[in-house]
DNA sequence: AAAGTAGCCTGGAAGC
DNA sequence: TGCTTCCAGGCTACTT
């Protein structure tokens, strides 16, 4: 499931292989993925040139031209894969975007939770969820962000999974971070100090950027643009590891439903308060 | 305001 | 073996 630093992966791979090529064909084999009227999308998309290929939040964004945006939004199993010639459709493959040059985009996405659009620049800035995105927790301070929910009620947690607090953690950071900080996942941020919450956001972008050095994360389905698997998986302290003893104390990790999510914590390394 | 839940999907794993 | 059930999870919408 790509979070931040997957997506941050997949967009510097295809940045590397697509920018300056243009898109000549769109062949949409599953209209659901297409969020926006299918021949709008491709009447849009086809004849532009991908000039920039980009990252917000989870959002992979390729600029065509001045006012034209294509965004991929991966949910649990999309991919976007970069084929040197044209792209042969398996059973997945949702959207094929075949380029001048005679290679080829393939959106693949089993589960068909994945939403691709293609947006000018006033639609862009006016979609809900882009406007309403909270800050990249990489280019602000963990002050700045730890800020942002200083005395709020709400499960620290669902505040970390809130796209509106933080932009780009998903479940596998989240339970990562609250661990690495010894917070409990079920901790009101208003039971905690400020000192706690700099903490976390700290330890949250530490191991965002871990995982992006590292290639991402493979669980099921991640692949790069190139279709490589990443690595960091194998650096998870908490995430998964319900079961197994924590690594800190020894204690067996605790499972949970946490702001609607399977979670993984230490209950003796994780406080619920200051 | 916060939290719970259903729904969207599919396939792999676990259980019987 | 073969069937059924469970689970994963980002996000929205709706209810409590």
């Amino acid at each position: 499931m790509p979070e931040l630093p997957e997506v941050e992966v997949i967009s510097r791979g295809l940045a590397e292989s697509l920018e300056g090529k243009t898109i000549e064909s769109v062949k949409i084999l599953n209209h659901s993925s297409v969020k926006m009227p299918w021949y709008l999308f491709s009447s849009r998309v086809a004849g532009e040139k991908i000039t920039r290929v980009h990252r917000r939040a989870k959002l992979l964004i390729m600029d065509l031209g001045e006012d034209l945006h294509i965004t991929f939004h991966l949910k649990m199993t999309g991919r976007v894969l970069a084929h040197e010639g044209p792209t042969t459709p398996e059973t997945h493959t949702r959207i094929v975007f075949g380029l001048t040059d005679g290679s080829s985009i393939e959106f693949h996405d089993t589960r068909k939770f994945g939403e691709v659009r293609a947006l000018n620049n006033d639609e862009l800035q006016e979609w809900d969820f882009y406007k309403n995105l909270g800050p990249e927790p990489l280019e602000v301070t963990a002050e700045e962000l730890a800020g942002r929910i200083v005395g709020r009620k709400a499960q620290i947690k669902g505040l970390l999974l809130n796209q509106s607090v933080v932009a780009g953690c998903g479940n596998i950071y989240a339970d990562e971070s609250l661990f690495r900080a010894g917070i409990h996942p079920k901790a009101k941020a208003s039971d905690l100090s400020k000192e706690s919450l700099v903490k976390l956001f700290f330890e949250l972008q530490a191991v965002l950027k871990l995982a992006i050095q590292e290639n991402g994360s493979s669980i099921r389905d991640y692949v790069d643009a190139g279709g490589d698997a990443g690595g960091f998986q194998n650096s998870f302290k908490a995430y998964g590891k319900k079961g197994e003893k924590c690594p800190d104390c020894g204690k067996v990790f605790e499972g949970a439903t946490v702001a609607g999510r399977s979670s993984t914590f230490c209950s003796d390394c994780q406080k619920m308060k200051d």
